[in-house]
DNA sequence: CAGCATCCAGCTTGATACTG
DNA sequence: CAGTATCAAGCTGGATGCTG
């Protein structure tokens, strides 16, 4: 019998993500990091240039970003296409693993958006029952 | 900064992760997290103690476990537990909300496990083209 | 067992300035 | 426009010691 139908996250993968030294974990990191998991997002609607990508992602500071789109580049989930103009043109898109892990990634983030008010009301339920710190 | 232009299947949620000051980012942090994940992955097969956590999430600290464990109690995701028994007994599981993140999560960590052959390739691939730094 | 308090090294981050 | 370089500051997280 097969135990991975009671215990799917058990297949015998060569890669387990709760393993410390498991090079997925790494990029589980790039991926769901903070500014990781925004870029993916932002991308999976179409590709974008550098600085439309840092109006989408608020807050992000252009190192960050930078640094970010050369770990997801990387990893082979994002495409750097540049254009020898001037001035210079980059576009980032997602490659098709690129839009495997985004779709995931947004189904997560649509769900919590979805969910904010029962997290919210768990907030104050916990702050309530500890009284003010 | 308004997204709902550019992304008009959520015009009508409240919240929205890509704006810097929307609570949801800072659920979707403690969610993405480097242990937040590891931890709702684990708890995701069934209700873990605090010591069978650490063995489990390989790698994470008492104090990282315990901060993780509050911030995911606080958003409602997990449960604690606690036995009044000497020597005590906590038990920590996934609230209903907890599961359905977790799942989606897995989900995510499961397609990067089996794609990790590819992700590791690109990475030569990518190092390759640069030369070695 | 299940944690909290404290210390502190070092990594991450954001500003700022500069290049092609 | 599309980045890189540099630097200070702050936060992260590990180690250690203690409590109930």
């Amino acid at each position: 019998m097969d135990i991975t139908q009671e215990r799917p996250e058990v297949q015998d993968l060569p890669y387990n993500v709760f393993a410390k030294a498991c090079p997925s974990r790494g990029t589980l990191e790039h991926v769901t990091g903070r500014w990781g998991a925004l870029t993916l997002g932002a991308l999976h609607e179409g590709s974008l240039r550098f600085n439309e990508l840092r109006r989408r992602v608020d807050g992000v500071s252009e190192k960050m970003l930078s640094q970010t789109l050369h770990a997801l580049e990387r990893d082979g989930l994002v495409h750097r296409e540049a254009q020898p103009t001037n001035p210079p043109r980059v576009d980032y898109e997602l490659t098709p693993l690129g839009h495997e892990v985004a779709e995931r990634l947004l189904g997560l983030i649509h769900l919590l958006e979805g969910r904010m008010d029962d997290v919210l009301a768990a907030r104050e339920r916990y702050d309530g029952t500890r009284g003010a710190l």
